[in-house]
DNA sequence: GTACTATCTCTAGTAGCTATAGGTTCAAGG
DNA sequence: CCTTGAACCTATAGCTACTAGAGATAGTAC
């Protein structure tokens, strides 16, 4: 018999919250498992390799949605891998975007820092650079998503 | 007489959408504005000054809560900087732990793109690479916010 | 048998907006 | 003065991806 997990050993197997498991189940992005006769849930390996599947994508910073893609296009091995190569392009670029936009805010947050010589506040450089946008290279982007 | 902004005008001027205006006026952390006879909200200098500072503070990353620490403290001039400096310097070490994190992430993408050599989905390393956890730099990590 | 933990379902809450519906106000042109 | 269209109003619901809680049942260890 292969070893069947409940789950919260299944949450345990691949590092998340019970819960997840369960909301990932709610939305469709894993298909319900069996139950034990006291209708707890059980998780086969298969199961437990498209939980760690979304784990790893979704700790990439894939979204849910592009790993649904991702699934359907793993499930149909017949397809040209073009597909899944241009999604994780995309979260290449994605990344990098990123990347530049904390680089930025990096080096704001430093100078606002570095220029806090631990006055009053009436003359902080902190509260005055957030104040004051004139100076920010951050000028005109997009917000970060945290 | 000062100039006084409309709504619409309040976020052009900041950069925001109009709602996001009424959201922080509904949270409480911008005061309710004087009205016109007709009832629309109208900001004047200091309105607008403090919905810059917030904005600015939400593009460097600061989430709300701080940025209401923050204000509150702008509000008592007789205090420290030092409150302020310190939570310029958490929000400096927190965009560090990011970036970190995203550039493991940035290298584990670039790892699964470049092994892509556009074969079947069968033998696909962006699937495989997400299937298997085993050769993850960012393993137990949490999920970057985004 | 009795504790204690893990699980079950269901619901609501989190951050920080964003969007929609259905109604009013305002400014410009004729 | 009247009309048109944009901008405004309130109230409510929706978004992502979970997370937390209540109250009930199941499984395990002694």
């Amino acid at each position: 018999m292969m070893n069947l997990l409940t789950i919260g050993r299944a949450a345990e197997a691949v590092g998340c919250k019970v819960q997840t498991i369960r909301y990932y189940e709610q939305i469709g992005l894993l298909p319900s498992p069996s139950r034990s006769g006291g209708n707890q849930r059980l998780y086969d390996e298969e199961a437990i390799r498209r939980l760690s599947f979304i784990r790893h994508a979704r700790e990439l910073g894939f979204p849910l949605q592009t790993i649904r893609d991702l699934i359907s296009l793993a499930d149909n091995p017949e397809y040209s891998c073009e597909a899944a190569d241009a999604i994780a392009k995309k979260q290449l670029e994605d990344v990098d975007r990123r990347l530049k936009r904390l680089q930025a805010l990096r080096r704001e947050l430093e100078r606002m820092v570095e220029q806090c010589k631990g006055g009053r506040i009436a003359n902080c450089r902190v509260i005055e650079t957030l104040g004051d946008h004139t100076l920010c290279e951050a000028k005109n982007h997009d917000i970060p998503k945290v």
